[in-house]
DNA sequence: CTGATCTACAACCACATGGTTGTACGTTAG
DNA sequence: CTAACGTACAACCATGTGGTTGTAGATCAG
């Protein structure tokens, strides 16, 4: 899934695709690659799960997937809290080592 | 940087090192892998200012980067945000349609 | 000083990736 | 029906990527 969005085109894909649910070939036209290169990256963020297609008519419509996106923000969120947790914990470490007669906080 | 988190040995070095900073060393002997491949992981991650290093004698130590991190949830969130204002809209418009005789939600 | 350790980096290789063109097939318009 | 459109997919190519080994510079231990 970070592979989906590690390419800028897909990056921007989604972002349009938030915006206004839109076909592929209508995606296609907003960038210099070809309908094929276009169609490609769709999947990708498909087999993310990052997008679905939806058809109607001769058209495929793609619309986001907030559930994924919401998945990734929440993985990070949990990186930045362990990080902050340790962060957290120095401080801890450095205050108790530095005024040995100060209480500590701890558990 | 997302293209950093892409990588799923990239992702464990990120945790490992929030957790507990280690030297670059000490990171390559927990993968199969070569020195040199970790050491360019974690070069690669540095670049995306994921992590930071910092020497200590010979050794180099590396600990993580929360405002990265911060900045890309941040990213994912407001796609997510941008995807429920507009799952909203469809279902205003929906309803609106539905039911024709119910008062607009207007703006 | 000498040797071991930690790091950095270049050179190389196999393979994945992003792009292309071409073909085929279902659907809509006339 | 026929032509145009929207899509899917295969084949191909250039480049990037993750891995390797080898070399070299710093720093520490004795």
């Amino acid at each position: 899934m970070f592979h989906a969005l590690a390419d800028s085109t897909r990056r921007d894909i989604i972002g349009r695709v938030l915006r206004a649910e839109q076909s592929v070939s209508e995606l296609a036209r907003r960038y210099e690659m070809s309908f094929a290169a276009v169609q490609k990256h769709v999947a990708v963020l498909e087999r993310a799960a990052l997008v679905r297609k939806q058809r109607r008519g001769r058209e495929q419509i793609v619309h986001g997937n907030a559930d994924t996106l919401r998945k990734a923000a929440r993985l990070l969120d949990r990186y930045e809290q362990l990080w902050r947790h340790r962060a957290q914990a120095i401080s801890d470490i450095l205050s108790e080592d530095s005024g040995k007669s100060e209480k500590r906080t701890d558990k």
